[in-house]
DNA sequence: GTCTATACGCGGATAGAC
DNA sequence: GTCTATCCGCGTATAGAC
């Protein structure tokens, strides 16, 4: 089974330990300040080194975002383990979408890195590590059948989720307030009892 | 009543000539190239004057942004008049619901302007107007005595719009087969029947 | 009132020396 | 691997022409 392998293309690594440095770097600076906020200027001095030097590990600025996101991304792919691993549909979807909210609510700031840029969406659409845990996604809380419908439901439900944990509005709910509020509706929408 | 009057500091005018083509141009190439995407010189060469030119109609792009934006909730103000003119609650929750699912999809790309961009959110969560804008869908989607847990709802519900609508991955979804299906998912996270 | 010319500082990005 | 030096485009800003 694939299922409980990690997507070719995903790595959270390897990567080297100045790479390493880099990365932990933005992703504390970009949940501060967002993408576009943190230049490669803020992220050079953070360990101390000089721009250029960023440079040489990652060739573009892109890249050093995609890598952010693509160990918030590995997160979910956990989730979909996880889910997977359970013997029935319907507890795979409660499961899932259990686990999606909790992730949502504990990455609540990192949510953003990986959503809320316009430079990572249309990038991540034409990525096709991206593209197959969407369609993982979709399959374990859709079913195999599911078409268009289901797709798009999928769609509604993560941006719904993401939003509301990303709305400045309810930066001020602690975690354990929102979450199981944030569950509550994620599982109406799913049809789930409760 | 308030509630058929525009909000005050919400104008969609009064602006000047030069001021309605650059805010014109702006949502165009913000649709296509996002915020950040945009740079006043952009703007400028489509309307064929120099970037000073534009920057003594706009102090900051900022400005041109949330006029940008102004624009767009608008249209969710006009929706919002619909449906409180409606008879009962249920009522005034499907037609506000048909209204925004209508305009999201009518205005797919430019939901985009008002909504994606990091600059926006935090800058309209303290926006007077665009607070009271979003009080009032609350109170008329979920009624006068919904508390964080039915502002919660109203964020998912116009986050899940606006994130379907949005995604690159129903970029090709034409219109007609996009309305029904999201306003059918609309409908169930509202609890309305069918 | 509306525009042009010009400039400053910072952003991402590159070339080449150590 | 990291540095210095440099490039160009960006948002911002001011002075002044028409």
């Amino acid at each position: 089974m694939g299922a409980a392998e990690p997507i070719a293309g995903l790595r959270s690594g390897p990567y080297t330990a100045p790479q390493a440095r880099i990365i932990a770097a933005a992703v504390e600076l970009f949940s501060d300040h967002g993408v576009s906020g943190t230049s490669l200027q803020m992220i050079a001095d953070t360990i101390g080194v000089t721009k250029a030097a960023v440079y040489h590990q990652f060739k573009t600025k892109d890249e050093i975002v995609l890598a952010a996101a693509e160990a918030e991304l590995a997160r979910l792919e956990a989730a979909l383990d996880a889910a997977g691993a359970e013997p029935s549909r319907t507890r795979t979807r409660e499961v899932l979408v259990t686990h999606i909210v909790d992730l949502a609510v504990q990455r609540r700031h990192a949510v953003s890195v990986i959503l809320s840029d316009p430079v990572i969406i249309p990038f991540f659409s034409q990525h096709e590590p991206f593209r197959r845990v969407l369609d993982r996604l979709n399959r374990l809380l859709m079913g195999d059948d599911a078409g268009s419908a289901g797709r798009l439901a999928t769609t509604m439900l993560m941006a719904a989720i993401s939003g509301a944990v990303m709305h400045p509005l309810f930066a001020d709910l602690d975690n354990d307030t929102l979450r199981p509020e944030l569950l509550h509706l994620a599982r109406r929408f799913l049809d789930l009892p409760g």
